[in-house]
DNA sequence: CGTGCACCTTCCCATCATGTCAAGGTCAAG
DNA sequence: CTTGACCTTGACATGATGGGAAGGTGCACG
């Protein structure tokens, strides 16, 4: 099986299962006498963990280490609820601080009038840091 | 005022300010006889300016905007909340796709036994894409 | 006046995951 | 044999930021 057809059946662009490869993420694929990479069951099975793996938002090096974990009959599932877990509670504070960014600027858009005139609360509060309009 | 007092000023780092001004961002400072860039009362309100923009999430694309309208004394104040508003959907769209993932994520996680042995619903789902812990 | 230290300058490289583009080799069908 | 689709490597870009090297400047203290 070509790049591309590995690609096809994974999800994973040919440009990605390249660069997994060259930063040993993967361990290199067999050649044809051409140079052409070749892909078996097994290597499509480790680029769709891959995918999933992304498709969640795991790093590269997380998904390293379930790769890890995944090919080890003794591990301990403690250990990958554990990467995953951490992997929740790092989301959770992007979730917060968007929350934040959003809950600031949600307020002060609210009480922008948002027509031909130019004062602008948004701005006001990007200039001088103070909120003006706490209204509330 | 020298580049690491306005640094200090404001709470955009020297690096920073330099790489502003390379990408035109803000207008080139003023040097001194050797060469040291020179920073007034104005220079550190557009610092300042910026660096609240970035607290609040905005990309410097858009923080060329903000900083074009405040600057404009014939503004529209629509037109800074259509920015704004505009950021808030993108933040709220980034909201989303992490609430998706820690979703999944969690009960994946919450379905694991978490010990010493290895059968693990979360490498389960990252290999087979199936949810077999379909429980509820 | 000299020395040392903190600061400044430019330039290059790294991150992270991914995309784009270019120049050239290979394969299969017509 | 040509054409077109695919493969190869390599370089460069993104966005915002950090790190470091190599060399010049400013100032305070002895």
């Amino acid at each position: 099986m070509n790049i591309g057809e590995a690609a096809e059946a994974t999800g994973v662009t040919a440009k990605m299962i390249r660069h997994y490869e060259q930063i040993g993420l993967i361990k290199a694929a067999g050649r044809t006498g051409a140079g052409y990479r070749v892909y078996g069951p097994n290597d499509l099975s480790t680029l769709s963990f891959i995918r999933r793996s992304r498709d969640l938002g795991f790093s590269i090096a997380q998904i390293r280490d379930l790769l890890a974990l995944w090919q080890d009959r003794a591990r301990a599932s403690s250990e990958v609820k554990r990467i995953a877990n951490e992997h929740i509670e790092e989301m959770r504070e992007k979730m917060r601080l968007l929350q934040d960014m959003v809950g600031t600027l949600e307020h002060l858009s609210a009480n922008c009038h948002g027509d031909a005139r130019p004062d602008c609360p948004i701005l006001q509060q990007l200039a001088t840091g103070d909120a003006e309009t706490s209204c509330c």
